[in-house]
RNA sequence: GUCCCCAUCGUCUAGAGGCCUAGGACAUUACCCUUUCACGGUAAGUACCGGGGUUCGAAUCCCCGUGGGGACGCCA
């Protein structure tokens, strides 16, 4: 019988919760809702000069935006200092590890001239204790840090869940400190208390961490502890195939929240992101934790497809209820200072766009003219609203003044109005369009007319 | 420099030795639908990094090369 699955997700919080990082939640906490887990939500922040309160927050904001929902935490790696110099006496009390007095300056010189020969930099083990050999003398004053005693041979080698078996030599790896001289432990070390600690069974993140991983066996395996599974998860790239960055815009992802593309969206896009389910592309999020396992990730980069995104977002905008489209869009409308009350229905408006939006601001973009006196530019006006046009709609207007006002019978308007100027639809339609709502392009010309209204309709043709 | 990882259409990917004259999706192009623009529908083009093996047979397995990425911190 396995063991009941846990699994987290560990941000440093020195930035906000990007693409990536958002990805690597996602499958976590899918595979942890596939096997009836526990899904556990952990801060790194021992980097003290670089996490802020507000990159907690920011992270928080992510996930809940994206309901992913943890069930144990947030911990705070700074919360748990006391268990992890416990950790360290331990070690030192075992020989598992070991003071070290080399300086900071000691290791840049012994570095460079490592790289200088061509060699791997690494401490060289100078305060490392073994038989028969005989320590430096404790320079009076100096601070240690505190040294793990990597095993001298030999090789780490794990089953990767993405990845496949990664072995490395135990002689590639030096002696890496686990307590700095100021005797606050570093994060390779508090990773593994804390996964030993919280019964994490599955590791799953990002494929930088790959390197880091035969460490942390070696230092689970010195405590005597259990060593979990590992997933590592390949990186994602920008849409120009570099490495994500600042540069890249919505990197963040309450960006995309911002930038109209609805959670369902950016889930469904990012499931697809390196791991696939056959032809599968279009799915919710309950069926993707059905699906969910960790033999079809690929195990190389993938790059972010912003066009992919949109045509995904689009298709969930059409699955949305106008109703629902309305509330969004009214308040992406109010941050415009445009109000919709006392203007047509909202959720009637969204129902004409719906189809023709692929974000949410494409949307508010569509809607707005409703609700604001139509901003016709010159360059419309000389294309569409010459004299014969304006004669077109004069006609037009009288017609409209006394009809029925629904869809068929404004649609019989027009076409009246056509045959007695004997002109074709466009040539009504398009300055119609113009003339209501600044723009040459819309939904059914009738169904504009329709759910604009009639009083709207006439008192904007009067201008 | 050393170590580790990766490599199928422009992009995301299917593919776990014969089902592959390599499938799907986004994007692109053409056509259809149509009062405009979209939506939608139909169709088309486009890929197994190179070289050696193994095998009756390789996109799939092995080796080498090339290219890309990552790591080598008292950062996480």
């Amino acid at each position: 019988m396995s063991k009941p699955v846990r699994t987290r997700f560990a941000p440093s919080p020195t930035g906000f919760l990007h693409i990536g990082g958002a990805r690597t939640a996602l499958f976590a906490w899918a595979y942890a809702r596939r096997h009836g887990g526990q899904f556990i939500l952990r801060i790194e922040d021992t980097d003290v000069a670089r996490s802020t309160p507000e990159a907690v927050q920011a992270i928080l904001d992510g996930m809940s935006w994206l309901d992913l929902g943890w069930d144990e935490g947030p911990f705070y790696q700074m919360q748990r200092m006391d268990r992890y110099k416990a950790v360290i006496a331990q070690m030192l009390e075992a020989g598992t590890a070991y003071y070290c007095y080399t300086t900071p300056a000691g290791l840049d010189a012994m570095r460079e001239a490592q790289r200088q020969r061509g060699e791997k930099p690494r401490y060289d083990g100078t305060w490392r204790p073994a038989d028969g050999k005989t320590l430096p003398a404790v320079p009076v004053g100096a601070q240690p840090v505190i040294r793990f005693k990597n095993p001298l041979d030999g090789v780490v080698a794990w089953d990767d869940l993405v990845k496949g078996r990664i072995e490395i030599a135990n002689a590639e790896m030096d002696d890496l400190v686990i307590a700095r001289a100021d005797g606050t432990p570093t994060y390779n070390f508090c990773v593994v208390v804390d996964d030993w600690d919280m019964g994490i069974t599955q590791v799953i993140r990002g494929d930088d961490h790959v390197n880091n991983t035969p460490r942390q066996i070696n230092i689970l395996k010195a405590l005597g502890a259990e060593v979990p599974q590992y997933a590592h998860l390949s990186m994602i790239l920008g849409d120009d195939g570099t490495k994500l960055s600042k540069r890249h815009g919505a990197v963040s992802v309450m960006q995309y929240h911002e930038d109209g593309y609805l959670k369902e969206a950016v889930i469904n896009y990012l499931a697809r992101l390196g791991w696939s389910h056959g032809d599968d592309e279009v799915f919710s999020r309950e069926q993707f934790v059905e699906w969910f396992d960790l033999d079809h990730i690929t195990p190389s980069a993938a790059q972010f497809n912003t066009e992919k995104l949109k045509w995904l977002n689009a298709h969930y905008i059409k699955l949305t209820t106008p109703e629902v489209l309305a509330a969004d869009v009214q308040a992406r409308l109010a941050v415009r200072g445009v109000d919709t009350k006392g203007g047509p229905d909202l959720a009637a408006v969204c129902a004409l766009y719906r189809d023709r939006a692929s974000t949410l601001v494409e949307l508010a973009d569509g809607v707005a003219p409703y609700y604001a006196e139509p901003v016709i530019s010159e360059e419309l006006a000389t294309q569409h609203l010459g004299a014969p046009a304006r004669g077109t709609l004069a006609t037009l207007s009288a017609r409209l003044a006394s009809c029925t006002w629904d869809k068929a019978s404004l649609s019989a308007a027009i076409k009246e109005t056509c045959t007695e100027l004997g002109i074709k639809m466009p040539q009504v339609a398009i300055p119609l369009r113009v003339k209501l709502l600044g723009v040459p392009q819309t939904p059914s010309i009738d169904a504009v007319l329709e759910v604009l209204g009639r009083e709207r309709v006439l008192a904007r043709l009067a201008d």
